[in-house]
DNA sequence: CCGCGTTAGTAATACGTATAACTTCGAGCG
DNA sequence: CGCTCGAAGTTATACGTATTACTAACGCGG
């Protein structure tokens, strides 16, 4: 079904049809046969081409989103936000979710797959938006870009999206020092990204200002297996034990919980754990993790619409997203302080 | 960068570009020639306009895979293993995850989005599958279509690709059972797809082939929390209390453990708990979970085959993936029942 | 009855690619 | 020499759409 079929079932002629399908039509084409045109387009179940449309437009009406991998959930829920803000306007959004571990055999053009306006990326999928962005230089290959964790200002980019990690950071630690915590231990993820150094940064910061405070850190790859093992060489440390592990995520939370039981402690009595996200693991797991709520939906939504402020020429607001703590089982008063005490 | 700027700085014609680029000059254009066409693509950086392409060729090269949700690792799986294989095959991906619970309001068409050859769709996602098609009848809008997760043979469907569910169910009762347990409940997926009835016909017939077996049934929503609740349920009901809690999925299953000791008994002494999927999640939890492992994405990978099969004019095979079992600490021997014994 | 504006539409064209059909140039051969 | 044949390209065209420029018909004031 070409627009020149229904064209022709609605004895018009290929622009008419073109005209009162694309909604530009006032006071060009008569009342009446606008509506003839919408009926034979209807009963002939006509879909444009959409290849022929971003030919003559020149624009794909497309956005890329790189992310490191879908399987963590949170870039599942960037991804959702994105797409929401996108739909609205019309646009589309494809996914390239960098493979990882794989080597760098598979396709390294995910931009030459799809005709593309502008591109999202995760600071944490680098290597994939190299491998797009070529030799090129900044940018995508010359599209505009919006990044996603990342340090604002980087070359070549219209924008940049971040939760407010340092606040959150500071919640934390803040939340635990309340609690009577003093001594810390940082399961850091050992990526090296903007958005875990300014969690280190903080942290240090934040734990070398409280009186009394000492902290140690171990890093760790991001999974749960990897985090168990972190935690369990934070806890056994030369030193005094820390009471308090502050993970750079909700998985390595969840391991360090398999870490303080490993090690004949309990959570929250013993130990108290706090990660960030929010996945829904948080919840999963027994007790349920106090973590930092990052907004991964609304951080998706953000980049989406600075790219949409960019293609259309207006300045792309840069945004720093609000987040919160929210306290559940895995904290608890510090060994030997006294609830409300 | 058009194919006939490089065309002009290589000093030919744009059919010569296109003729070597598109590898295809064997006897018609001399090696020199295609030499300098290269050359000149690289320097340029030249990347074909797909959008023209798709229009001249009449093909995309490009399959949609549509899922429920995202943030069930278990779709980004098949997810990974359907785009290594189109990759393979020079086919791009693109992914429609349908919007849980948002409405109907989002764009229905996303196949009006990008140029299609196929799609591929799980079972659970058939409301957006519906949106695509249309009123248009069986098929995807009159594209080759493959269904995962669904019962075989459904109309205008080229091929169905499912894991062995039913060997899957049998593998966690025949477990079980081999434990000494024969008071079970299941923990089932209120969901209403093929593959959670093959779950429930399965256990019902095996559970009632034990000697002196007898089952309870609690249904829920996919996630912990729901899951949780069931379980809670299937323990407190009437009768004799259930000492194996057979779960169909590894959320569910992670909400019962936590149902479990919720109610002051324990994980696997006093009731065991299996799951399906093996996804990360199986081993976040402590204890870990004891789970039917489903090849996602080798699925993802056999529907992608089967499609490309299709598009080729080929029969496209339909295929059951094999699945095992996957023994961790959430089970263990019914109570009174001696280890080995 | 001429010129002008308005209404309702159509013809023509451009977007960038792939390919079928054609041209040009030598070489080989009878 | 005249003819054919292969090599090495080129010219022309089609894909389906959106949009610009044009046309035709009609009403109306002067």
């Amino acid at each position: 079904m070409t627009s020149r079929d229904v064209a022709r079932a609605a004895g018009v002629s290929q622009a008419t049809v073109s005209l009162v399908l694309g909604d530009k039509w006032r006071g060009r084409v008569s009342e009446r046969t606008a509506g003839a045109v919408r009926a034979a387009a209807q009963r002939l179940e006509y879909r444009p081409n959409l290849a022929a449309r971003s030919l003559r437009l020149g624009t794909a009406r497309t956005v890329l989103l790189v992310v490191p991998a879908l399987t963590n959930e949170y870039f599942a829920r960037v991804y959702a936000g994105a797409e929401r803000v996108a739909a609205e306007h019309g646009f589309g959004l494809v996914l390239y979710p960098s493979p990882e571990g794989v080597g760098p055999a598979r396709d390294p053009f995910p931009s030459a797959r799809a005709a593309l306006d502008g591109v999202i990326a995760s600071s944490m999928a680098a290597g994939a938006l190299r491998a797009i962005s070529g030799a090129a230089g900044p940018g995508a290959g010359g599209l505009p870009l919006v990044m996603l964790d990342s340090e604002p200002g980087g070359p070549g980019t219209a924008a940049t999206v971040n939760p407010d990690l340092a606040h959150g950071m500071r919640l934390a630690v803040g939340h635990l020092a309340g609690l009577g915590h003093r001594r810390f231990a940082h399961v850091a993820a050992a990526v090296d990204s903007w958005t875990f150094r300014v969690r280190r940064e903080v942290f240090d910061a934040e734990v070398g200002a409280l009186a009394g405070g000492s902290a140690v850190r171990e890093t760790s790859g991001l999974d749960v297996a990897r985090g168990r093992d972190a935690a369990v060489r934070a806890l056994t440390g030369p030193g005094p034990r820390p009471t308090a592990l502050v993970c750079d995520d909700d998985l390595l939370a969840a391991g360090a919980c398999k870490a303080v039981r490993r090690l004949g402690l309990r959570v929250p009595q013993d130990v108290s754990v706090t990660g960030f996200d929010d996945l829904s693991l948080a919840t999963a797991v027994d007790p349920e993790l106090t973590t930092v709520r990052l907004p991964a939906g609304e951080a998706g939504a953000a980049g989406m619409r600075a790219l949409l402020a960019a293609l259309a020429g207006e300045p792309a607001p840069s945004a720093e997203l609000p987040v919160s703590l929210v306290v559940r089982g895995s904290t608890g008063p510090a060994p030997g302080v006294r609830p409300n005490g």
